[in-house]
DNA sequence: GTCCGGTCAA
DNA sequence: TTGACTGGAC
């Protein structure tokens, strides 16, 4: 009797103990996938839930989306944050449509040329979409591989070539097992293994993780620089994009003045939001979502003669 | 206040 | 390699 794996492990107490996500499901298909996979790149699932319900029944295949204008994209991503995703992913469908006929490519060298698609969320959407065998590497998945089989207690900031090889090593062979212990080591990370206070006592690899067996010792020092959000340029952007995003059309610019009282940073708030495509002039006067105009006039039969 | 994280551009 | 990019939960 072989001792199970470690991917074994994990993918059993995943089985028993995932969180019943609707993009999950089996029937799913791959663009669902690759929205909830965007989606999630910097959101906690309670808050993509709704989200990712509402723009896959507005836009269930990816040349509906293609097909409507940016500031639709952008309201419907409402307040999920990073708002440039949603213009990404709008460019992805169109990306899709224009290069793969409208459906989302298999292969991961096409996955990764797409808008807003990385080394995450390339290898997300081939192994959970297309059940290929791929490391799929996020920052739950390297904290977990780091601590369980390195032994030490943090991973680095950033997905390295190395964090891949060394995840790679750990999946089964036959590709649908792998893309299941892929999930697994993720759900651990986000469910047990977590960041600072891990549940050590319900983990399935507790026995023979490298970190406790070490003593379990905590990160050497901050790995991260302190983030702000309040008063940042960050904090006006959003508030500016809200007001533009509940307003249909162009928004004199009074009313986005009324949202922060420093001139200088609201206007470099609202330049940057313009530079990055999501909301641009109309005239001198006012501001609107990018492409939010009048729908365009439809063909008319020619009734003149 | 503190925590969180993938992609892309600089 | 570093920093910009959000907004909600705690």
């Amino acid at each position: 009797m072989t001792e199970p794996t470690f991917a074994e492990l994990v993918s059993r107490w995943y089985e028993e103990n995932a969180r019943d996500l609707p993009w999950r499901k089996p029937d799913v298909g791959a663009w669902a996938i690759l929205v909830s996979e965007v989606m999630l790149q910097q959101t906690p699932v309670v808050r993509v839930l709704p989200a990712w319900e509402a723009w896959l029944a507005r836009w269930p295949v990816p040349a509906a989306l293609a097909a409507d204008s940016p500031a639709e994209a952008i309201r419907m991503w409402g307040r999920l944050g990073y708002p440039r995703r949603a213009l990404r992913l709008r460019e992805c469908a169109v990306a899709i449509v224009e290069r793969h006929g409208g459906s989302v490519p298999d292969r991961l060298d096409q996955l990764l040329a797409l808008p807003g698609v990385g080394t995450y969320t390339a290898r997300a959407v081939a192994a959970f979409a297309y059940g290929q065998r791929h490391p799929v590497v996020d920052t739950n998945v390297r904290r977990v591989v780091c601590r369980a089989i390195a032994g030490e207690p943090d991973a680095g900031p950033t997905t390295r070539p190395a964090d891949l090889v060394a995840t790679e090593e750990l999946l089964p062979e036959e590709p649908a097992a792998a893309a299941l212990a892929s999930a697994a080591f993720m759900e651990l990370g986000a469910l047990i293994c977590t960041a600072r206070a891990p549940h050590c006592d319900r983990c399935p690899v507790e026995s023979t993780c490298a970190w406790r067996a070490s003593g379990q010792e905590a990160p050497a020092g901050p790995t991260r620089r302190p983030q702000r959000y309040a008063g940042t340029d960050r904090q006006v952007r959003g508030l500016l994009l809200r007001v533009l995003r509940e307003t249909t059309g162009p928004v004199p610019h009074q009313r986005l003045d009324q949202v922060w009282a420093d001139d200088v940073q609201r206007a470099r708030a609202l330049a940057g939001l313009v530079e990055d495509g999501l909301v641009e002039p109309v005239g001198t006067e006012a501001f609107r979502l990018a492409g939010d105009g009048p729908a365009p006039p439809l063909p008319t039969p020619n009734l003149t003669y």
